[in-house]
DNA sequence: AGTTTATTTATAATAATTTTAAATAGTATT
DNA sequence: AATACTATTTAAAATTATTATAAATAAACT
């Protein structure tokens, strides 16, 4: 478990000014891989602390994108998911059971596109199908 | 310009009936790089056919998905995106003028991944930064 | 303590999408 | 051709996700 000290200190290195809820947004994505939506952070942070608002997820949220501090997973229409991990990895999402799930790139995928003269910032690999567990 | 007829049958190839509605949809959709949003959609086909209705172009959207005849595109949280060009190929997001540009994929990625076990059946490829004109 | 600034909160407003149910169109059956 | 059945479209209402607003709170600074 990562302490209280340390994310305060990981959210300054950002820019960012560390309140309590905050930490205790950044403490539930820190580490979490199921690329929660807004609102099952605000679910569950909420859970901890009662006086939580979602509209303060929302803004957190948007400020850690902004601040480069996690990322924003659009992998489906409808509403954004959240991810504390910004190494390159691909999001894989199975259309059966709802779960996303991480995989490994091991080339750089620019590499092999006929991108010139653009000035990339960020890359987005999303492949859906069904996953091992729903498989038949 | 793609004839009537051969829309229609396009259409019946993927098993959707060709109500003269989805074919003026499929018509603006076909060779259309712009990557349109639902209602730019709407308000281009319904200059043409003023009875046309916003939820037909919903449902006329989400049929062709479903059937396989175009994709859908979620390089952005907010809204959905079409596009006609089933082949395999990225898309640029520019940040600043807000533009999706089609780029070639000269590799398939799925081979540089770690995806063992799971049945991939669609692979969307989005890169985000800046374009050509909007580099200063 | 009083003032400024940043943040949070709750609510209202907006935007995208889906649902509903009636209206229309098309097809099949007699 | 009239009737019945099915598919599709339409407009409106409902839902969902998100953003904007403005008051309330908290923190920082004279």
């Amino acid at each position: 478990m990562r302490s209280l000290v340390n994310i305060s200190d990981k959210l300054s290195s950002k820019e960012i000014n560390p309140t309590m809820q905050r930490i205790k947004i950044y403490e539930y994505l820190y580490g979490n891989k199921s690329h929660p939506t807004v609102d099952t952070v605000f679910v569950n942070v909420h859970k901890e602390f009662p006086t939580l608002s979602k509209a303060t997820v929302y803004n957190t949220l948007n400020l850690f994108v902004e601040k480069n501090l996690i990322q924003e997973i659009s992998i489906e229409g409808n509403e954004s998911r959240y991810d504390y991990n910004l190494t390159n990895h691909g999001h894989f999402k199975c259309k059966t059971c709802g779960s996303i799930t991480d995989f490994k790139i091991t080339k750089n995928v620019l590499n092999d596109t006929n991108i010139k003269g653009f000035r990339a910032e960020e890359q987005h690999i999303y492949i859906k199908g069904v996953c091992k567990d729903c498989i038949v």
